[in-house]
DNA sequence: TAATAAATACTACAATTGTAAAAGTAGGAG
DNA sequence: CTCCTACTTTTACAATTGTAGTATTTATTA
């Protein structure tokens, strides 16, 4: 039960950055960044890495004249609570709302079906349980 | 591809509260909002009543000397859009993604994936393609 | 050591959102 | 016909977000 804070879309990318290179220091993330689809400025980005310390989302640790940042959320729990969320808000709070929505909408091909119960029965031969 | 305008969260709700029982009227949106599990003054409702149709998600007609709204957006369409910006943004943009996470971190419980299963095979012998 | 370049820190500002108070208006009650 | 009440319209205001500019500090180089 992690209560992650809230982290806006933007940031979120920041976000995905520092979980995939951390521990990471700013100019690095400036360039991860900038080498990426987006189109920030430096200052753009130093903004949100200081909002998401701030948010206790990242740790800052001085190392020389840079910051190194490595996360305080983990991904995954992050994840986790968006889909809980997103769930409540639109599904009944169940993925099976949604999966059911999805297939009376026509939404999923017929080979996104059969992955699908290829995963499901998958799963059932190895257990598990929540 | 109809293009939803972006409605907020607690806009949502009252978008939930049209979308039952439109054609519906400025009282009676606040009175179904008041009896519902929220505590929102009148006003905070009509402020979000005409936000939603300054954005046009709601059409306002006066009657009288109340407004009667309905719908410009389609829950189903809005739902089905959210849905979309969410998967890109946490599963990769596909259904499948966010099960397999769901299911390998053990989000399911037995008795929801036989549910799954069902509903996939349901469809299966129905039919009907994306 | 002094100048420069790079980082950090501080400030800004409009749009959206949640939350509502205050002011204006018109229809129904008396 | 006038007043009150219920609606509508206008205004407010702080927090968050996207987007950055400006100012300050500091390590490095000349």
């Amino acid at each position: 039960m992690t209560n992650s804070p809230q982290i806006s879309e933007a940031e979120y990318e920041v976000m995905n950055v520092v979980w995939k290179y951390e521990p990471i220091s700013t100019p690095e993330v400036v360039d991860k960044l900038s080498s990426a689809e987006f189109d920030w400025k430096p200052n753009t980005i130093h903004t949100m890495l200081a909002r998401l310390v701030k948010k206790k989302a990242l740790h800052a640790k001085k190392n020389g004249r840079v910051f190194i940042y490595t996360s305080l959320v983990e991904k995954h729990d992050y994840i986790e609570q968006k889909s809980k969320t997103f769930l409540k808000q639109f599904f009944d709070g169940t993925l099976n709302s949604m999966v059911l929505n999805f297939i009376e909408n026509d939404k999923l091909s017929n080979e996104d079906i059969s992955e699908l119960q290829k995963i499901l029965s998958q799963r059932e031969k190895e257990g598990g349980q929540k």
